[in-house]
DNA sequence: TTCATATACGAAATCGTTTACGTCACTTTG
DNA sequence: CAAAGTGACGTAAACGATTTCGTATATGAA
């Protein structure tokens, strides 16, 4: 069913239909009411490509996620995020459209899409230090937000993102207060933003409380369960080896906890550990009480902000890009205890 | 740039231009170069609406993720599927189209995906039993590939599928072999398939070796770690505890893992795990030797075959229902051994 | 009565492609 | 040499909406 058999049905016009859908003030009541009717009784829904076509927008939003070509690994985070998006697209009649791209073609994606205007804007994903991607979206005029931080860009441009420093901030001094001086970190790759701000937060912390950074206790690289486990590993081998880890998310820590134990040693009493929680659907971080002490901040919350702020920038575009800044909690749980004396 | 001005700027008509660039014979080898030297130049590419619009095809495929009202738990293969989905796509000069919705809505969206004709096929993701959705799409005559099956459902269609049956068939017979006679099960929810399916596959093998299914050693629900944890903590707390676990995820496992660890006891030697194994990126089961013991079959190949299929379904639509039934392997990890004299 | 003003609707252009038909100048064929 | 192809390109009609102008009728004011 389309516009034409639709008004046709009725014995009106294309035009009077059309607006009597979309609630413009210029027809009665009476005709609106049988309109809509109709449409309802015909499951009537307008084709997206024309009314794209005939209004200039397109009426979906591009997620560019990007895949690294060396790892293959598919950010965890992902799912959730887009879950909190997809619903205030959905809510405002926008669709959400996928790319998953290697990390070399993702200019030309960002190209297509704006060559094809398939989309009214895009999210940008994983953003790493001076991400090229920022200028790049500037120069073509695609409008975006970005999902975190670029440092080093010094345009300004919409973001939003978890006040990463200050999170590990606050999770260094947690230890330190605990007693701890020995202090790893397991983080993401170097390049990524969040994972120098991160650092960043925790060697502050440590400098500013008279320890000094040991690179040993330092590591950084994919997030996964295995990258935990060995990074753990190697540092529990070490002959000054650490009371206290933090690691950037629950996927490492859970390997990191695979090594503490089956090093014999018990978690939260011989080794503390922090990590970061995205709160991921099926990664809960236990019941009332937490498994793992953390530093939380609910991706899906941030997904949804997000799409807000965007569909807001699409609406009327703003003369200044809007930025928001979300606070982790500090989620005390059984990860974490006293410094042992070793 | 668009297809007017490029064709004005190079002095012949839109449809020359539009057939040069589409490949059409009626065009000469000279103005084909020409045109197509214009349109990288400018970066002209057409308009998805407009392209869209003109042939009837929407260019897209649409993947509508059903997310538990109850749970807001987003299934974690999801990422990795659609990576594998995403490649085949993008070589074919497919979008993705993605819709996050509740499971109560989801006919609606279906409806509506045909409605507006803003895809031209679907994906249809975590198929329960008896599923309704086959019967919908069949109805509003929208093609469809179906990951997973929907065991009930009587007419013809197209799915690829692991063989989960044979599966937990392969893997209980592996246990049995080792001697464990008490096999628990922790399972996704009641309704899936798969879970379904799984099920089948480890009670048959039971049966057929003379041991009585035990109601207390099987679990389903959302599987999360933390539903790993509480189930094999509950089952561990049985006069008549199991020497050994099935696990349909790897995130279930992770949960196994840390119950078995608290209570004292050491995997693969106490307590035998098997788990099921997607091959998750960010879930990698080991480097050289597999941590689990696990069935295994990747999901992200599953999401490529799958796209493959139903393009070509959609590009030619008198075919017969496609299926695809992949085989899990069975990788013998560090997990398991004998089953000990209790 | 006459003119201005709402009110409620319609005709037709428009968005950017594709594609069914023409057209025109050259071969080729019998 | 006339008829029939063929090669290369153009005209204009779709596709399914929105939107810019109109237009006809009813209403109110002068």
């Amino acid at each position: 069913m389309n516009l034409k058999q639709l008004s046709l049905e009725l014995g009106l016009s294309q035009t009077t239909v059309s607006r009597a859908l979309n609630g413009f003030p210029e027809v009665s009541e009476a005709t609106r009411n049988r309109v809509q009717l109709a449409a309802d009784r015909h499951q009537y829904s307008p084709s997206t490509r024309a009314k794209g076509l005939a209004t200039g927008k397109a009426l979906a939003i591009g997620h560019v996620i990007p895949v690294s070509t060396k790892h293959e690994t598919m950010n965890p985070i992902f799912g959730d995020f887009i879950a909190g998006a997809g619903e205030t697209y959905s809510r405002n009649g926008y669709e959400m459209l996928l790319s998953i791209v290697d990390d070399q073609s993702e200019d030309d994606v960002y190209r297509a899409l704006k060559a094809r205007r398939s989309v009214d804007g895009v999210v940008v994903h994983g953003p790493r230090m001076d991400d090229p991607r920022i200028a790049l979206l500037n120069e073509i005029g695609l409008p975006f937000v970005v999902h975190g931080r670029a440092s080093g860009v010094t345009v300004p441009y919409s973001w939003v993102d978890v006040n990463n420093r200050r999170a590990f901030n606050r999770a260094a001094d947690f230890l330190i207060d605990l007693g701890h001086r020995r202090i790893g970190l397991i983080n993401g790759l170097e390049g990524m933003d969040f994972a120098h701000r991160r650092r960043n937060g925790y060697m502050d912390t440590l400098t500013a409380n008279g320890i000094a950074a040991d690179p040993a206790l330092m590591r950084s690289g994919e997030m996964t369960e295995e990258f935990g486990y060995t990074s753990t590993r190697d540092m529990l081998a070490l002959r000054d080896r650490p009371t206290a880890l933090m690691t950037s998310s629950m996927i490492l820590a859970m390997g990191t906890r695979r090594a503490i134990e089956e090093a014999g040693l018990t978690i939260g009493r011989d080794v503390s550990v922090i990590t970061h929680d995205d709160e991921l659907s099926y990664l809960r971080n236990g019941g009332d009480v937490p498994i793992f002490t953390a530093t939380r901040s609910s991706v899906r919350d941030a997904g949804r902000r997000l799409a807000e702020m965007l569909l807001a920038d699409i609406a009327n575009p703003f003369t200044q890009p809007q930025t928001e800044l979300l606070e982790a909690e500090l989620m005390v749980g059984q990860s974490t205890g006293p410094a042992p004396h070793l």
